[in-house]
Order: structure tokens, then sequence, then C-alpha cells
RNA sequence: GCGCCCGUAGCUCAGCUGGAUAGAGCACCUGACUUCUAAUCAGGUGGUCGCAGGUUCGAACCCUGCCGGGCGUGCCA
């Protein structure tokens, strides 16, 4: 049986037990878990009840209990003070669960809740100067978990990255290059394109410090590739190839994936129209130097220093963009092209106040959508030693920390592998799998918006609240599972009746709520839900696995019973484990 | 000044959107490998949920005011 069909028909016979013992329906039942599953493996809430029928909830819930009687599938249901506590038989539940999430596989957890919704993710969105650092790691595990998460309740997820492949910190590199760079490529200096541009980023900051003058230098060549100088274009192109092909390699690793790319260089004149309309409609309004501005409302807003109105510019006073212009072009774009629902911005919180402006600026505008538009805001992440700059060099590289993160994986590997069984190439896989999965993991585990203070020491822990963690729990699972292959069980029919220890009842209730909890993550937009489920559902696992053996267990009948309780925990543990980008491995 | 975010055990965080005795991990003690992988498990120590009011049958959760920290705050991105 169904769990949905179960859930259902307790709340039918609640309620068909107040018809019968109060003469009307109840209104706002709640189906929820009692604390502790000695309890029952469902309850009910009195206390929306005693409004309507007139009575204190605790003996609502006695008179309801007193009108059940038991059913094919629910065993008991008694009155704990305000509570209904319901005890569904464990063959029941047990075996309807197991059949159901096995069968299911992949597709656990997925739902229609996003139906007929197109979402735009927008994440990682870097500058093509240097490359990538801690914080887009975070970024682009969040944004990846969170379009996993659209995509599994329903929606169709376009995952998009905003490349930010112009300005004049893409020249700053491209001067430094020419100037000094004598030809050189990453190829010829084995060096990855990103990283081999982003030293020229560097080098340009040192011979600024000596010659300032170069900035104007800068500036001349900006604007001859505003004006498409072919030679500058050319250069610009060759070295931002370089820097592509280096963000490709670590996206791969990372397997961040996307499905539009849209380039600043492309973008950078839209949203002039929409200025104009916004003018037509006055809704924005020119001002004396010619600078195009909006007021901002004050309840929305507050005011500034002074006690004056907010404003903010959106057309400089000689008539050129600046960065919100091209962002509400952009954002029209991207639901004219896409016919979006809604339009997901991860990005920083540092820019909390740009995306608060730049969706109001789209409600005065008076577009529909603007109320689809969202900033999927996250806290920075620091060091021990404080906040990352790029001028103390306090920046911990992307392709550096993943590095690291593996060869510790591979450390620990080859030191639980006295014997030497393990080819080369074995433990580089399981030292990948399991490194990324404990930088993902660290990074999602907490609320997005919650700063993350990312100690090197204790991110390469495989204890606790570890993506590690948890990939271990899959691995024993599968052991256990490859082990009763080789067991001639086929005959036998499990007994899920025998099931019923706390362990079991535990680990049962956490592989129920697994549907729920993806709901609730992808309405929340946070994979952070998923890591603290499944950190649930994998310690259960191991406390059940030392408890209660498995395949050494009293009867046939019971081994096949819990190898199906093993099974769907490994479905359980892997899916979730999907949801946050982690590879499962069968064996650690 | 103003806006947004954060404040729960020594540290890092959960807390099902207002319900049963506030829970985990780390750290620190004490135990458990001839038994399906000890990257594990069991037990112990540890709380004025920042403070003060308010709403409610009921508040860590909602409202108000303070205090502390972070990020921002019109022609940068």
């Amino acid at each position: 049986m169904l769990i949905d069909n179960v859930k259902t028909e307790i709340l039918t016979t609640v309620e068909s037990a107040c018809q019968n013992r109060f003469g009307q329906k109840p209104e706002g039942l709640k189906l929820g878990y009692p604390p502790q599953v000695e309890l029952g493996d469902f309850t009910i809430e009195c206390f929306p009840l005693a409004k309507q029928f007139r009575q204190n909830p605790a003996q609502i819930a006695q008179a309801i209990a007193a009108e059940i009687e038991p059913s094919e599938s629910i065993q008991a249901v008694r009155a704990v003070g305000p509570y209904l506590n319901v005890k569904v038989y464990n063959r029941t539940l047990f075996g309807g669960v197991c059949d159901e999430i096995v069968r299911q596989g992949e597709s656990l957890g997925r739902s229609n809740m996003g139906q007929g919704q197109r979402v735009m993710v927008e994440y990682l969105s870097p500058n093509t100067n240097k490359p990538l650092h801690l914080g887009h790691i975070r970024n682009g595990v969040l944004g990846m978990g969170v379009s996993k998460l659209l995509d599994a309740t329903g929606h169709t997820v376009i995952k998009a990255n905003l490349v930010n492949d112009r300005g004049v910190h893409i020249c700053k590199s491209m001067l430094a290059w020419r100037k000094w760079g004598n030809r050189e490529t990453p190829e010829t200096a084995g060096i990855k394109g990103d990283h081999f541009v982003g030293e020229w980023y560097v080098r340009y900051a040192q011979e600024e410090e000596k010659h300032p003058d170069i900035e104007q230098e800068t500036q001349i060549m900006l604007r001859k590739w505003e004006s498409g100088d072919p030679e500058t274009r050319k250069l610009w192109e060759m070295m931002n190839g370089w820097v592509y092909s280096g963000f490709a390699e670590t996206y791969q690793k990372l397997g961040l994936e996307f499905d539009a790319f849209y380039y600043e260089s492309h973008t950078y004149n839209l949203g002039k129209d929409l200025i104009q309309t916004g003018l037509d409609k006055g809704a924005f309004v020119k001002v004396a130097d010619g600078a195009v501005i909006a007021k901002l409302p004050v309840d929305e807003f507050g005011t500034q220093r002074d006690g004056s109105q907010k404003v903010e510019t959106l057309l400089r006073s000689d008539g050129t963009s600046v960065y919100i212009t091209q962002d509400l072009g952009t954002a029209k774009m991207k639901f004219d092209e896409h016919q979006l629902n809604r339009s997901i911005y991860v990005v920083g919180s540092e820019q909390n106040y740009h995306f608060q402006c730049l969706f109001k600026l789209l409600d005065m505008l008076g577009l529909e959508w603007a109320s689809g538009c969202y900033h999927l805001s996250y806290g920075m992440v620091n060091l021990p030693e404080g906040r990352m700059k790029s001028r103390e060099g306090t920046v911990i590289d992307a392709d550096d920390l993943i590095e690291e993160m593996i060869q510790l994986a591979a450390d620990e590997i080859r030191g639980r592998d006295a014997e030497g069984r393990l080819s080369d190439e074995e433990i580089q896989k399981r030292a990948f799998a399991i490194g990324l999965s404990a930088i993902k993991f660290y990074l999602l585990r907490v609320r997005p918006e919650l700063t993350i203070n990312f100690d090197p020491k204790e991110s390469i822990s495989f204890d606790g609240f570890t993506g590690p963690y948890c990939q271990y729990a899959y691995a024993r699972c599968a052991s256990i599972l490859r082990r009763a292959e080789t067991e001639d069980l086929t005959s036998v029919e499990p007994d899920f009746s025998l099931l019923g220890h706390e362990e079991e009842l535990q680990l049962i209730r956490a592989l129920i709520q697994f549907p729920e909890v993806v709901e609730e993550a992808a309405r929340d937009l946070s994979p952070a839900r998923i890591c603290n489920h499944l950190f649930t559902v994998a310690q259960t696992v191991n406390q059940f696995y030392h408890k209660h053996p498995v395949l050494a267990a009293e009867s046939p009948p019971l081994i096949k019973a819990r190898l199906a309780l093993i099974n769907a925990s490994a479905v359980v543990i892997k899916k979730a484990l999907a949801l946050l980008g982690i590879e499962t491995l069968e064996e650690m």
C-alpha cells in the first residue's frame, strides 16, 4: 500500500470519527510525526479543533480515539494529551514504503509542484580577468543545488551564466600581456588559461604601482574595444578564450552545468529603451545635468544621511549606461526569450541593495513579471583570519582548494588501504568523489544567508555532519546489498511485520519524510534542508547498522525485510546526495 | 543617519513556518573492532534561545523597542 494512501486513510478516518462524534467535518487537520517513534508513526494535533468543537483539545482527542476501530493498515489510534497518535501496522509501514522507494529509484522525490513553471537560475557569473575562488564555489554549488531542487519538483529550469567579459578590468590583463607577455600562451607557459590571464592581471596591478600613468593606456584600450578596433577585439577574444577553457575545466570538476551563457559584451547596451519608457511614463526623471535618475520610495529604502529621499542613477549625465541599466535590459531579455515565470539571481549578499533597486525599478516600469524576480542572496565566505582580500593575497583559489581536498582524501584512502589492494586509478576516483563531497557539503549545509567561516582544517574533517560521512553510510548499505547477492534468498519472502525496533522505526520515518523535505527545500531554495535530512538518514542508518545485523538476522524473512530497508535507505541517500551534486561510491 | 541580514551549548549550526521535555555535529572525558567496512557506534559533561516588553490556551519562532555583529547606502561592478 502506498504511504500516501495510508496518510489519506488516516485523515479520512479521523474526519469521519469527528462527523460521528461532533456532527461536523474537522477543519485544518494536519498530519505530522510524534517526537518519539514509540508514540506512533503519525500524529494529528487537536488544537485547531478546540475552537470548532468548543472543547479542550485533550477531550477531543479522547473522543476521536474512542470512535476509531483498527483497520487493515491502521493498528491503533491513541490519544495522548491533545495529540492523536496513530500506529500503522509494521507490515504496511515498512513493506509499503520500502517497495515504493525502491520502485521509484532515481525519480524518488519527484513532484509536480512546479508543473508548468519556467524558472531561470542565473549563477556564478564570473569576471574573465582572474580565476575562480572559494566564493565562486559557494555560488556555484548553491546555484546548481537550487536548480536540481527546482528540476526535481517539476519546474522547467534554465541555468544561466552571465559572464562579465568586458570593461576596464579585462583591459588591464590584456594590456599587461601585450606589453610584457612576449606572445606567451597558456600552452607554452604550461598554466591553466584562467590562471594565466589572472597572472597578467596581477602583473598589471604591480606595474601600476610603479607607473600610475599606464591607467591612461587602459582607458585608450577600453575605448578601442568599444569602437570595435579589430586588433583589440582579436586580443580580447584570444585571452577570453583562454579563460573560458580554464573555467570549463573547473565547472566540470565541480559539476556545474549551464543551459545559457550571456555575455556582458552583448548585453551592456541593453536597457536604454526601458529608461526611455520610464521617462515617458514619468516613473524616472531627467535631472539638470542630463543624468536620468529614479527616486526610491522611502518606506522601502529609507533615507539618505541628510534625511532626503534616496535616488538611483540610471544613465550618466553623458548619456552612457551604468551597471543597473544593462541589468534592467537583461532582466527583460530573459523573460522575453524564455517565457519565464520566475527569474532567480544567485548573487552574494553584498549586492542586496543593488537587487532591491533593480526589482523596484522593474516594478516602477509597470512590468508585470517584475514580481517573478528574486535575489537568492548568500553570505560571504570568510577565512579564520577574516575576509578574503585579493590585494592581500588571501583569496583561496578554487582549483587549488579542489586539488588540496582531493590530495587529503587520497592520503586518507591510502592510509586505510594498508595492503595496497587499490589501483592508483581507483584511489584517484575515490579521492575525487570524497574531496569534492567534503567541499560541497561544507558550503551547502548551512542556510544561504549565513556567513561561512571557512576553516580549512575543519573542512577536511570527515567526521560528523559532512559529505563523506553520508557517502560512507551509503557505501555500507551497498556493501551489505552486494554480499546479499551472493546468498540464495530468492525464494524467501520478506516479513515486514518482524521489523519494529526503535532504530528501524526511526529509519523508516526518515525515509518517509524525504519527499516532503525535497518540496520544502525547493520551496525555500535551500539545499541546506537536504543536507540536514540526509545527515539524519545517514546517522540513523549507522545506528541501525550497529545494533541490528542484516545478513545474520534470526530468520530469512527477517533478513529479506532488513535488506529491503537497507535498499530503500541506499536509494534515499543516493538521491539526496545527487540533489547536492555529490557522487556516491559503492566502496570507500 | 538609513536599509537589509545575522544573534540558540565553549565553537559551527538544526529547529518541520506558533505546539509534546529546545536538538545535532565539533571539542572534551569514558567505553565498543575474532561479528554485514571503526571514515562507525554507545554513554557523559555542556542552555536565562542577545536583552526588555507585547500578542496567544501555548513563543526560539509573530509584533515593538533596545544591544551586539555583518553587508550596503545616486553618475563602480
